[in-house]
Formats: C-alpha cells, structure tokens, sequence
DNA sequence: GAGTTATGTGAGGGCTGCTAACTTTAACAA
DNA sequence: TTGTTAAAGTTAGCAGCCCTCACATAACTC
C-alpha cells in the first residue's frame, strides 16, 4: 500500500535486483499491469497475464497484493503521483501568479490523459473497493490542491478561500472533461481542431479574468 | 443493433410476454444488465448472471448476442437513446434561445450522470470494440447535436457555425467534467455544496454572454 | 402437414481469481 | 557456524466466467 520500494532484506549498497527469488516482483507487476490497461484498457487486464509478464507464477502476485483490485490501486497511486508532479512542474514553468501557469496546470492534466489513457482512465474508474483507500483519496485532494494553489496565486488569495475553491473547481472541470472527451473521441466533433494552449488559456480567462457573479 | 422491439414471430394482439419460449428475452437481457452495472459498476457484470436474472440458461444470450460487449453496447444506445430525449425535454421546457434552454440541457446531462451513475460511465467506458459500432458514434453526434442546436438558438446563429461548434464543445466539456467529478466525487470538494443550475446558468453566460477572445 | 428458421438447453474447453499446502531463500541470533 | 523464522516463491486445484458445439423444440411459411 505504501509506495516506498520494499528494499526490506537486501543488504544496503547491493543493486537490489540481484537481491532474492525475483527482485521487486511488487514494482514490476505495477509496471506490467500499467503497460496491459494501456494495452487493452482498464477491464482487459489480468493478474495472471501480469504475471505471466513479470515471469513468476501465477499465484505470486498473490504474496504483494490481496486482491486485483489491491494491484490496480497501486497503479492508481503510483499514476496519481505522476500527475501531480507533472501539474505542479507545469505551473513551476510560469511565473507564480500568472494566466498561463494555471494553464500550464490545466495542460499537464490533459497531456497525462494523453499519453496515457488507459491510465488515466483506470484512476477515475476505480470505483470497487476504493472506499476502503483513504490514501488515493489524499492523493486526489492533493492533485486538485495544485489547481487551488495555481488559482489562489493567479487571485491572489488564500487557497481556503471559498471562492478560489468555486472557480478552481470550475477550472477542473473543464480540463477534465476536456481531457475524458479527447481521449473518449466519441464524437470527433471539433475536439480534433482543438488547440489545448488556446482552450486552457480561454478558459483562464473566463473564469478568472473577472467577476463571474453575473 | 437496432432498437425497435423483436416482435419477430409475435402475431399482432397477442401480448409479446406469452407469445414464445421466453418472451423479448433481448430486452430483459438488457435491462439485466443495466441493473448490473448500477449495482456493480461498469466491469462487475456477467453474461452469466444476467442470463440468471431473466431466467434462462447462460447459453441463451449468445442467440441474441454475438459477445459481451454487444450486450453493453446495446445498453448504451440504449441510454444514450435516453439522455439524448432528455437533452431535448430540458430545451424544449424553455423558451428557445434562452440561456435557461442552454442550462437545461446541460442540467439534463447532469442528472443522468446523477440517477444512473453506472450507466453514464459505461456509455464514456466503451473502448473494446465500440470502433465496430457505427451506430453508437452517431448517437453520440446526435448528442452533442442537441448542445449545438441550443448554442445556435442563442447565438442566433447556424449550427454549423464553426464558432458556435466551438462554444458548444467549451459548454459539453465543462457539464461532462462536472458530471463526472460529481459521480465520482473522489474528491468531496466543494462540489457537494453546489448548485447545478446556478452552476450553469454561470457557465452559460461566461461562455455565450460576450465575445470571448480576450 | 413439411421444411426452415429462430430460440432455447446441456456439456464442455480454456481462462481467470484466489486459496491451500509446500519448498526455497534470506535475514538474524546464539 | 548453525539453527530458527519469516518472506517470497512454487504446484495443484476449486469455482466461476465466456463462449462454442451439438442437439431439441417451438413458431412461421407454404
């Protein structure tokens, strides 16, 4: 469940893939398990495929994890950290305070959703037996943090601010549904012609160029 | 595929329940199904079990359907059939070219994500195979159609108007985005404490109020 | 009524998730 | 060094699922 590498028996200073049976079995079924839902989206995964992959038995997988469900959360943990480094990179790209900062928050989400679909679509399906993670949960208040952060510099308020809250949400949910309908393609629609930077930065504008209130 | 009733072999006046072996077992595989995925989500259903509800062996969905993923593409035209009459009554309740005719669709479009959480994720789920489904792709149009339709009754302008295409898809991406974090709500946010209608009223006018190209 | 087609059944192969009992290896302590 | 213990792997196997096949039967056509 944590995400420290498990270096638990292997002596300091030794590469730790040398170390027992397989090495970090743990980290590379993670790895597996991305590159299949990548593959065949997030239903068309199998543990045993995964292991198949990482090359022990089917059963092993069983030793890290306690269920399928156990291993896809330590996908989404592991996906959800990568997004919000990117986001916070992204807004770190830009002088604090400014438009295209928030954008640039905005443009790492929707990059993410991407380059890795499968992924990102598996982070937001997870509805079986997420209950019981509270860390995902801290993870994904920690990813929306990053836009309150971005929108409270830009106004120059305190992320506790209700309002900053209001348009920050208002912000996500325009670059995650723009993200779900990019990736979706269910409609190629206009979505195609569209020019991520130009959209986000029109939708900075809107929401926090001035008062909203009409 | 297509969804006018079977009523095959039926003869007209009887009723379609004790015409043959079972009856529209089509239709109640169907419906079977769409309990499923309320209940489990979008990936915690069985052919099996859905054979099991309408009370037939698990062999006899295979006469209707070729796959399981033809079972799930008919449920979502099916609600796609749904969401789209919706759209349509939440315009039509206005006047035309209001922005509460706008708002109203995208109200619509909230509350089907909201009473049939399960459903509305399957309709946005469908990778595997859904590229063989003609079919689906122009519900989907048709879907957005009706966004599009209301945009140009208040913009007062051609559906086919690239700007108005343009403002449709910033409105769609924003209520699909809401729709989504709400049902997912994998983080509570302040999205617990807000008003929909208020919420796109909001959104309505930020994005067909005035020009927008800053 | 005869033939054809549509719709059902049961049996079964192959894959999957997961458990149980066992074996091997590494880490640690005396 | 050596014996103990716990971690991390193995094989075997059950139950459940998807889907196919061979077969049975009801309904429609003529």
């Amino acid at each position: 469940m944590s995400n420290e590498p498990p270096a638990t028996h292997t002596a300091p200073g030794v590469t730790p893939k040398a170390s027992y049976h397989h090495g970090d079995l743990r980290a590379q079924l993670i790895a597996a398990v991305q590159d299949l839902v990548e593959l065949h989206g997030p239903d068309g995964f199998s543990v045993a495929e995964a292991a198949r992959r990482a090359g022990v038995s089917s059963a092993a997988p069983y030793k890290h994890f306690k269920d399928r469900h156990e291993i896809l959360r330590g996908v989404v943990s592991e996906a959800m950290d990568r997004l919000r480094a990117a986001m916070e990179a992204g807004a770190a790209a830009h002088p604090r305070g400014s438009f295209e900062a928030v954008s640039a928050v905005g443009l790492a989400y929707v990059n993410f959703a991407r380059a890795e679909p499968g992924v990102f679509r598996l982070v937001f399906s997870l509805t079986e037996g997420h209950e019981n993670a509270p860390d995902l949960l801290a993870k994904g208040e920690n990813c929306f943090g990053v836009v309150v952060q971005a929108v409270a510099d830009r106004l120059a308020l305190s992320p506790s601010n209700p309002e900053v809250q209001r348009r920050a949400y208002l912000l996500w949910s325009f670059v995650h549904g723009h993200s779900f309908l990019t990736i979706d393609m269910k409609t190629k629609v206009a979505s195609a012609e569209i020019n991520d930077w130009d959209y986000l930065m029109t939708i900075s504008h809107a929401i926090l160029g001035a008062p909203i209130k009409a």
